[in-house]
DNA sequence: TAAGATTACTCTACGCTGTAGAGTTATGCA
DNA sequence: TGCATAACTCTACAGCGTAGAGTAATCTTA
């Protein structure tokens, strides 16, 4: 069984960095983080495992490669002439968005240290929070605030805590098991509560946070 | 050399689920995540790396046991006689305290689903939104928004993507390598920052989103 | 056109991981 | 006294990331 070893014949596909990056997307998305293995991409690819490493330093970059990806695929509507903060729920939703479309990715998404792509797509945002009249550093603080929000949310939204898609059932029945007394608010807040609509909830926090940063608007710095 | 194999002395110190989680809590306070193996756990506890597993049924539950830990040692201030919006401060402040008390564990803290003790910390927040008046569906929402923004927030914090201490320095110089063109808001905010307070900017955010809270005080349901 | 350098791979091997399964001994109970 | 159970240890396995060396096709330069 003759192995075939050595540099690729010009004619044959080349690995690259694109291709090693679309596969582990892929990959993850379809079968999990645990799933994305280098010997486990190689074999998707069709090569050694350490052929990998000839596009990617190692493992870690290529997670973070992933993230850069997603990011660099983001699109958030310019919002033209519109409301600062129509605008700055347009960047709000093209993210939770984002999160969604790669759910396995959620966690490495919103803990992932700045890069290129991730910083450019933070851009709307502080477009619309610099065009709304906000100083430098509030422009700075409410990003963030913003950041902050839909990064927790859709941590939630994903990792289950919220149940399958936003029934609270497994919450509720961990509720009843606990001692009355320990939880009487949270029981009397979540018996009235039918079903959530996750967009609706949040919605709700991203206005809630809106309105606040408009109270600030005439405040002095 | 004679092994000591078979259970132990009844005059010897047994190992218990609290002893492993204790002792699991504190390597990876110190010596990080990576460092938390059931290998080198058992070696601090001078026992077998099998006989966690007669104690904790495996890794994964290792871990949700530590993230149940540290939510049992949380305190919250219960605010008695205080303004709604005070007891709420009280909760994120002690929430925002516990992850920078173990930053190794906040990933696993922000994403942990809903069990026992993190049910039961979560009471004193419902309590005081109850006690400002929002309906039980508002309650409910409010209480994610105000964790979400904390789960965010202590992610950034620690995951340093703020750069040490909150400077930001790392991130001004990626802003630096950028085409001017592609984040010139961005450039525009990060230009007139000298250094963050983290204290302050998590205080403005929580401020912000109460702000936006107490608005929402005498809307309809 | 031949020689050498470079590129892009493959192969082998090391130390690490979580954990299944079986063996061992001290204790509590009949 | 004998037996069941509890609480451990030992061995072993499959899989992981990746260092280091080997190899063949192509590009560069004389």
């Amino acid at each position: 069984m003759a192995r075939r070893t050595g540099r690729p014949r010009s004619g044959e596909e080349t690995l690259t960095r694109e291709r090693v990056l679309a596969s582990g997307l892929k990959l993850a998305d379809e079968e999990g983080m645990e799933s994305l293995s280098m010997r486990r991409l190689a074999a998707e690819l069709g090569v050694d495992p350490m052929a990998i490493y000839y596009h990617v330093p190692n493992k870690e970059e290529l997670v973070s490669g992933l993230v850069e990806k997603m990011f660099s695929e983001m699109r958030v509507p310019t919002g033209e002439g519109e409301d600062w903060k129509e605008r700055v729920r347009y960047f709000a939703r093209a993210y939770r968005e984002l999160a969604r479309a790669h759910p396995n990715l959620v966690r490495h998404l919103v803990s992932g240290s700045a890069s290129g792509a991730t910083l450019e797509a933070g851009e709307p945002l502080y477009a619309a929070l610099e065009a709304a009249g906000f100083s430098p550093r509030v422009v700075v603080r409410a990003a963030d605030l913003v950041v902050d929000y839909v990064n927790g949310f859709a941590l939630a939204e994903v990792s289950g805590s919220l149940g399958e898609a936003g029934d609270r059932r497994g919450l509720l029945e961990l509720l009843d098991e606990r001692p009355e007394e320990r939880v009487p608010a949270m029981r009397r807040a979540f018996g009235a509560l039918a079903a959530d609509d996750l967009a609706v909830d949040f919605e709700f926090g991203l206005d809630t946070i809106l309105d606040g940063l408009r109270s600030r608007l005439a405040d002095a710095d």
